[in-house]
DNA sequence: CTCAACCCGGATATCATGTGTCCGGGATGC
DNA sequence: GCATCCCGGACACATGATATCCGGGTTGAG
């Protein structure tokens, strides 16, 4: 019924990186968003692993982007953090009760089932169209062109 | 991240209802549907407080259409079910850490919530251009007639 | 080479929510 | 009056999200 807060965190982390010259630690990212840093640690992971992010062990490591900013869409940080799964998933209850229908007959998605991945595809579609750079162009906007700027000089004190 | 067991169990109930003459308790709802009765009233209560079904009580009482088939969408369902809130719930963490927003300027929502928002807007309307008559209608066709036939049969004998 | 910084993966604890059951109360028709 | 049925709340349980911690491995600097 909702999403993980882990995606919207994911989404603040990667347009924070687009911002970056090297990569940053995750305690950094967290501090910069004031949520905690060993959970969060959990989400990049999420995210390293399906490629979003590329991340680099040992001293002066961290996360960064694995692709530029304009190629990572928000779809891709939704299905790295909160799986690939569906958002209706059909539990056939079609196959149950004294009018079951056999399972052989069911090789086609139910009414019902159809009419939710059709509403599906469209959202999936929609979030799919938005990349990083276009929340970071947003976030520019609504800010009047400060709030960057204020990132990438708080990044590079630290 | 995933929606409720019980709008799959609304819908198909609605369904049935569609194609039955008078009120059918909950009971009967659940056996045909090989379902928990005592869970599934919860949900027909749910439907009922949103005014999707209508329900008579006392003897050959039961749940009835509150309107035709025909002008219930799967959204007024979901809504009903699930709740009206949305998928995505923006934690505002644009106010939190070291470069806060000061709420005074967050009388916008961020990029972020708006592109959710604008996806979550086009889910919402292929839901709501789904009727109930819509759904008996996909299933009588994939069942090449003979489903809802077979659903007033059974509710006829009991 | 040693050390510190950092990522990775698993184990664990806690909490909210979904799932499921049960019971008392009230309404309705016979 | 009685059986049937809805309504609302209380309760237990499973699941997943949230959050923390620790040991192990990797890398760069001194």
């Amino acid at each position: 019924m909702k999403l993980s807060n882990g995606v919207e965190w994911g989404l603040h982390c990667c347009v924070t990186l687009s911002q970056a010259q090297g990569p940053l630690p995750a305690q950094i990212l967290a501090e910069l968003h004031g949520i905690p840093a060993a959970y969060l640690a959990k989400h990049l992971q999420a995210l390293s692993r399906a490629g979003v992010v590329r991340s680099s062990q040992g001293q002066d490591g961290g996360y960064s982007l694995a692709s530029p900013a304009s190629e990572i869409t928000v779809l891709d940080v939704v299905a790295a953090i909160d799986g690939p799964g569906e958002l209706f998933r059909c539990a056939e209850i079609r196959t149950r009760g004294p009018l079951a229908v056999p399972p052989e007959k069911c090789s086609q998605r139910c009414s019902i089932a159809r009419a939710f991945a059709a509403a599906e595809q469209l959202w999936r579609e929609a979030l799919s169209k938005v990349t990083i750079a276009d929340l970071a162009d947003g976030i520019d906007r609504d800010s009047s062109g400060t709030a960057l700027g204020e990132v990438r000089e708080w990044l590079s004190s630290h």
